[in-house]
DNA sequence: GCGCGAGTTTCACACGGGGTTAACACAACG
DNA sequence: CGTTGTGTTAACCCCGTGTGAAACTCGCGC
């Protein structure tokens, strides 16, 4: 069986010399929506993904990486391509991504990393499920249940709730939670989350409303409050 | 709770900055022979580890991951520093590391693998935190505990005490606090400070109260008072 | 010791802004 | 066309915050 390898925007040059090395087909997808991904998409799915960050614009490429994650359809390891000040931006997104290169991109260690991450994803299996007290998150089916009790989200609800879920206790803007959950930079109505929020808040019911925190002037949190024994 | 991340065979330049801007503290292991290692191990064991090949055998450098990895003490992820010439050598040795990083290191790609690979470990601790005596703050929580006790803080007061904390025993008059935690410039009201304060104090207890300290006609001042001998 | 004044603590209250909520507009989908 | 999901708007409400004044404390001089 041949590995696909999906490259976003482009494959040229030591990316291109790379997968060479490493034995896989690219299939290049220039714009990078999900559409074109699709598209290309080989009947056993994606060996792995290869995102050019620079020359690119980041959220565009963050919103990339998530949309991959959240197919059904697994799509590998995903490894970004960064320019060297973009790596501040990388932190807290650890989730959303694999492995890196920083650029100047080199032949070898491109090809390293690769090989290295196609290998590993054979041995590692990813967790399919986010637990925390009453919550219980299936990746795989879609499904939540608070306390056994199943709850009906949308999508949104339900991508909302993962990510608070996945970053129990840390606390997040309003703008931090429309660029990861929503994926697009902030414009205007920071009203959406907290409406969603509420919506969420409604589900889960009132003894577990108080799940989701309300952090004044900060923005929202999820998980109780933490009795930590200092010394 | 400290992280401690073990080093071999040495902790200089960029890779002791890159913990340091990571927030961990190191631990050396010069020889890189386990009785030396587990020596240093903390409680908890080690949070990661830094191997670095160049400049080290490279055999007895895998013979070190592979022992590290059998051992029933976990030890979070492997991180590998290696020459460029030395990327060929880790084929077929994926199992035996969690990343790498190819030299001359940079102190920010470093930084930022070593806190994507904690991450992803589930180490939540490599946080931006404030701790003073029985004082703890979590910047990222947006949560402060006093001796174990969550404390239930408004944001201002969150903001004073943090800024209070951070800068230890110094004093501060009321306009300095005004315009550093206010962030404006003030004429009128400095009793507004001093409600703050006294929020502060009710909300620590009884017994740490004194932690923030009164020094007349100056200001404010956070700390246990200094056991002056001569002065 | 006593009284006085400057400085600090404490209290109660009013205002403003951030959060909640409901209702609506609109797009997607069958 | 109805249904369902999502984002926006606006009214409402409440909590956090700042302020002024009263009570209190400390330090100093008489």
């Amino acid at each position: 069986m041949i590995d696909v390898v999906l490259c976003v925007p482009s494959c040229e040059g030591p990316i291109r010399k790379a997968l060479e090395v490493t034995g896989v087909t690219p299939a290049v997808a220039s714009s990078g929506r999900l559409a074109e991904v699709s598209a290309l998409e080989p009947a056993g799915g994606f060996a792995g993904a290869v995102i050019n960050a620079a020359g690119f614009p980041f959220t565009e490429a963050m919103n990339l990486c998530r949309q991959l994650r959240h197919r059904t359809t697994s799509v590998g390891p995903i490894i970004l391509l960064v320019d060297h000040y973009q790596l501040d931006d990388l932190t807290f997104r650890e989730d959303l991504f694999d492995d890196f290169v920083v650029g100047p991109f080199d032949v070898s260690e491109l090809a390293t990393r690769l090989r290295h991450r196609l290998r590993r994803a054979g041995n590692e299996s990813v967790a399919a499920r986010v637990e925390h007290g009453d919550l219980a998150m299936n990746l795989e089916t879609y499904q939540a249940t608070i306390a056994g009790r199943v709850m009906d989200l949308t999508y949104m609800e339900y991508e909302l709730l993962r990510f608070l879920a996945t970053n129990p206790q840390r606390v997040f803007t309003r703008e931090t939670l429309l660029s990861r959950v929503w994926g697009y930079e902030y414009y205007g109505g920071a009203r959406t989350v907290d409406v969603h929020v509420r919506r969420l808040r409604a589900k889960l019911g009132e003894e577990h409303a108080h799940l989701i925190q309300t952090v004044r002037s900060v923005g929202y949190r999820f998980g109780v409050p933490e009795r930590e024994d200092g010394d």
